[in-house]
Parts: C-alpha cells; sequence; structure tokens
DNA sequence: CTGAAAGCGCTTACAG
DNA sequence: CTGAAAGCGCTTACAG
C-alpha cells in the first residue's frame, strides 16, 4: 500500500502531488505528463510511472488550480433567448459536439425572462471563468458590455461592427421560400413576423416585400402581422389572418414556432393544411418534424453552424487571423405544408 | 487617477488588492465585504469604502481563485438523455430557476449518443469542478460511478439504495390516464412504450396493464409495442399498430414525443384525431402543445420538480437531514386528442 | 531530461 | 473590529 491510502474514512481527493510520490517523480513532472506537455521533457519511464500512478489513484487535475494558475479555463458560453424553443436545443449540441473536439466546453445560457443580462454575463464570467462567448441573441449587445467581450464574443445571425459575426445567409432562405410559394400559384400570401425587432427579421421582411414586387404582387398593409415565440400569440395572429374577408392562401412564418400557431388557427377554423392554406416555417427545428403534415421550412444546419461558430470564436480567442466564413447557406425543404394553390 | 489605472494597453482584470488599495483596507477586507462575510468583522465606513472602490473597478471576485481555496464552485450538473426533447429543456430551465435562489449554477450534459458516461463526467469534474449532480438518466448508474458520486448525487425519477432518488407518482399518473380512456368507451388500447428499459418506463407498463385488468378487458399482445424516441421509431410503431386486422381505437403513450409519431400515422392512414382514433402522452412538454389537436398528457410539472430537485441535492451536499419529499404528483390534462368512441 | 520554487487570487484561521 | 499570513493545487519559467 501507497502512503497515500492511508487516509481513513473521507476519501480525500488524489492530488498532482500523490501521484508524484507514487510515481517516484518531482509534482512538475506530474503537471507536464497530465497537460500534454511532456515531449522532450520527461522521460519515457517517468511518463508510464505516472500515467499508470495517475490512473490508480484516479486522479484528474484540479481544475480551478489550472483554470487559476493558467488564465485558461476552455469554458465557453452558449448564450441563446430560449432553450424551449427546440432550434436553439440543436444550436447548442451542434456547438458542443464542435467545442468538444477542441477541447472546449459548452455552458447554456437562458436570456428567457432575464431583464439585466449584463448582469447574467457578469455572474458567468464569475461563475464558470468563460473564455469565449458566443451570442446569438438576435440583439446587439450595449456598449459597456461590448467592452467587457471586447476580443472575447461573437454573435450569431447579428451584425455590429464591434464584434466578429457569423452570418446566415437569410436572404436566399427566405427568398427560396417566396419562389416555392409563387410557383405553386400563390398571391395571397401573408407574412406571420416574429415580434423582436431584429435584423434577421427585418431580413425576412424585406425579401418577402421585394420577392412579391418582383413578382408584381400587391403588398397588403393587412397581410402583416407580429408575433411573440408563443403558441397563443402566434394562434391569436394567424387566426386574425385567417379570418380576413380576403384571407390568405400561404402564411409564411419567421420560424417554425410560429408556424405551429398558425396550424392551430387553421385546425380551430377547419381549414386544412395544405389544401385550403400553406404554410412555412424558418430553422427547420424539431417542431417542423412534429406538426402534421410535416412543415415546408427553411433549413439552418446547426453542425456546421456549430462548426463555424466554434472555429471562428477560436480564432479570435487566440488572435490568430480570423477565418472568413461565407453566410452559412440555408436550403429549403419542401415537406407537406405547402401545396398548389386549386382552382375555384 | 488611482495607481491601478497606470497599467497602459491591456486592461488588466482588477483583483482584490486593487480594491483594497483603492480603499485603503487589506485584501483580507475585501475578500470578508465581497463573499458576503463582513457583518461584525469589517467597519461600516470600510464596507462601503470597499463596495464603491469595487464597483468603480468593475471587480468580480476571480472564481477559480475562489473555488480553489474555499472548494466550493456553486455549480451543479444537470445530466440529461438528450435536449432535443423540450421536456428536458423545461427540466434544465426548472432546475435553473430554482438553482439561482439559493446561488447556484447549473450545467447541462447530454448523454445522448455518448458511449462513455462515466469519463463525460469525469470531464465534467474536471472542467467545471461541479459540485453536486441531479442524474435524470432513467439509468441507474454504475458501480464505480456510484463511488465517485457518493454523497454528491441524486437521481430523479429512478430508485438506487446507493442515492438520493425523487420519484414522480408515475403510478398515479398512468392510471388516471388509463381510467380517462376507459370511461370514454375505450377498450381497444394498446400501449406504445419506450424502448429503454427503464423502471419508469416499466411501470407505466405494469399499471396499463393492471387497469385493464381491474376492468375486465383483455390484455393483447399485438398491442404492446416499444419505440425509440425517435418520430421514424414511434411512426413505424404507431402505424403497425393501426393497420392492424383489429386495430386500437385508442393508443397510450409513455412520451409526448412517441404519440407525436402517432399523429405522423394516423394522418398517412386517413384517420382523424380524435374521431377515428385516441391518442394519450406523458411529460406535458411544448409538443402536447404544439400537437393538433393538442394532446391528452399526465403532466409532470417541472418547475416544482426543479424546487424539490434543489433542494434535496443541497441537503445531500450539505449533510444536512434529507428533506422527505412524497413522489411528485402528476396530473391529468385532458386537451383534444382523446374522445368518446363512437357506436360504429 | 529533472528538480526546486514562485505565484495565480482568493478564503480563512489566527493574533492583535 | 483590523491586519498579516498561510495555503488551496496547479503551471511554468528557471537553474542544473
Amino acid at each position: 500500500m501507497g502512503e497515500e491510502s492511508t487516509d481513513i474514512g473521507q476519501r480525500s481527493v488524489p492530488t498532482s502531488v500523490d501521484v508524484a510520490r507514487r510515481a517516484g517523480v518531482s509534482q512538475a513532472a506530474v503537471s507536464l505528463v497530465l497537460g500534454g506537455k511532456a515531449a522532450g521533457r520527461v522521460g519515457k519511464k517517468s511518463q508510464e510511472a505516472i500515467l499508470s500512478a495517475a490512473r490508480e489513484l484516479g486522479y484528474a487535475p484540479n481544475s480551478a488550480a489550472r483554470t487559476l494558475r493558467s488564465g485558461r479555463s476552455h469554458v465557453i458560453a452558449l448564450v441563446v433567448p430560449d432553450v424551449n424553443n427546440p432550434f436553439f436545443a440543436a444550436v447548442f449540441e451542434g456547438a458542443e459536439r464542435a467545442a468538444r473536439k477542441e477541447g472546449y466546453s459548452v455552458i447554456l445560457i437562458t436570456l428567457k425572462d432575464i431583464q439585466d443580462w449584463q448582469q447574467l454575463i457578469n455572474e458567468a464570467f464569475t461563475t464558470y471563468a468563460v473564455e469565449g462567448w458566443v451570442l446569438y441573441t438576435m440583439r446587439v449587445p450595449t456598449a459597456p458590455l461590448q467592452e467587457l467581450l471586447r476580443d472575447k464574443a461573437i454573435l450569431v445571425d447579428g451584425f455590429t461592427d464591434e464584434m466578429p459575426s457569423l452570418l446566415l445567409d437569410i436572404q436566399h432562405g427566405m427568398s427560396d421560400m417566396m419562389q416555392h410559394l409563387i410557383q405553386l400559384g400563390h398571391t395571397r400570401i401573408a407574412h406571420l413576423a416574429a415580434a423582436p425587432d431584429d435584423e434577421t427579421f427585418r431580413l425576412r421582411h424585406r425579401v418577402y416585400r421585394e420577392t412579391l414586387l418582383q413578382h408584381n404582387i400587391p403588398y397588403r398593409d393587412d397581410y402583416q402581422l407580429r408575433s411573440a415565440f408563443t403558441l397563443e400569440a402566434s394562434y391569436q395572429a394567424a387566426y386574425q389572418l385567417l379570418t380576413l374577408a380576403d384571407a390568405p392562401s400561404a402564411i409564411v412564418c419567421d420560424s417554425d414556432m410560429l408556424a405551429a400557431g398558425v396550424y392551430k388557427a387553421a385546425y380551430a377554423l377547419h381549414l386544412s393544411i395544405p389544401r385550403d392554406l400553406s404554410v412555412t416555417g424558418f430553422d427547420d427545428s424539431l417542431v417542423s418534424r412534429i406538426l402534421v403534415p410535416e412543415l415546408t421550412t427553411v433549413a439552418i444546419p446547426t453542425d456546421t453552424l456549430g462548426e463555424q461558430t466554434i472555429a471562428l470564436l477560436l480564432s479570435v480567442l487566440e488572435k490568430k487571423q480570423t477565418p472568413h466564413f461565407d453566410p452559412l447557406l440555408l436550403s429549403l425543404v419542401v415537406r407537406g405544408s405547402t401545396a398548389a394553390i386549386e382552382d375555384k
């Protein structure tokens, strides 16, 4: 039995000193080997002795000590508006997977119901020693926060001069969707927009409007509604659209979540999708596949998004040359919620 | 200008020493005040000086140093099978909210696609200095893992002698659901069970079977299917049930996610819910409200769950007397997916 | 290739 | 009520 196994009762957590003693080397050698910096600095025999001693003791380096000394935590924070939206759960998963490959881990910070997100981010700094930030918040942070996050954060699907951004090709995604509907013969196309006044949503609306114009389809004010990201709100908005005297034959939604409300309103009004009404979403989240019939939507590829996000953030953190990413390509996914308009 | 503002270029992060210097007190006093332990130990004037100095410098205690010294990180890990299931997103939110009140924060660990979750948990120990664990994994951990987690973890909706558990009253929830269907006149009730062989699902099945027995309804082997938590798998299983010669008039699902597959199969077979088929879920997740018509389900109250979970875990960590919680009450939520069977 | 040592920024007992 | 000091467990420059 080694000396370190003499502790009675409470199993004390082994430290690098315990490992060093058992392996017959210095504590520094243990640190070098476990930190993967032993090449050419610690003899092969010592390395083996250290590794097996570590294994026997169940040693794992103390993260707080490591972070304190090195100034690196390898923790990335992903800030999203709401995890209850399955789209953001998928974004988290994609970022998590990509980060793991690079030796980082991701914590999830939800802004929902939070007034003071400056405080929240401060807390995260304190609690987790977050090294880098991915803000998928659709809202450009305020000036003091930008100062705090300088050279540590990137913005996804939003733009500011103050911070590197990963852009999504909302433009083409939305345009493809509009073309799709127009090709199906729709001209009475309403837009159910997201309530938050973010650039990503303004962009959707601009493309909606321009595409109508290009096809000489009149833009109607009564076909424009905005809704919060709740089923109740989107239901109400859709109900209002569908009970217009001259109701739309298609409703384009800014998000799959909003489309779910449209399905409910259609059901309440005994309208069949896609026979009586075409509906489209945005995101290609789980929601789009749960809906029956499945939702035609614009896919945001969360795996690629995660990889590019992490690559961009790490380049910022390491002050390397920032890689250039073209806006992420979004593709139209045609499913059962859209159909050619029937002659009546 | 204070002495600490003389650094040129890189804004160095202020430390307690900087605050102490500016406030004209000792570093220890700063620690006491910021740590909320100043009562009766630091004079009122000093406290004020410290607080304003901290504010002016934008000081926040270094978490790594704090954790290293005190051995406390105030981080709780929540381990779930899959965040893409909106139910677990809601569980996270509930736990997060409850933990925040107690000064803890919650990181989310997803087991999906992970083979070796022992390693994952080890990693989390290393990376985040996790103090306490909530395992909502529906699988009792292996022996070495139990050793690692002793006195640090609780299990939710699962039972083992090795670990405190928070139980859900699956029994009554499932029983209420079955009563509901039987009262509606259903006798051909199939059970679409979850594939994982966990106690929580075995329990659902036991209650299903017993309730049939109590009502002299024959138990049929061809009405029993299991499905993984994917839409494709549950669709296939439901399709198989619905194309039986003597197809069920109701399908009871172990989870809302599984019910979504049933909706798809019903749609494919031109069966109308609830007219031709009643469907029920379990969890009352976002999924149950997205489905059209909305799903009759058993509600697991994630807010209460979060509060009890955190309360139980903290009592374990603080080695206080463990509070006793009765199994969490689940309530039947009747919505549009169930109806009285029609006379044919 | 190896060892001895400094020090990251705190918390906390201890002496006044 | 205040101050001086030890020490948490590492990483990393430095001297051999």
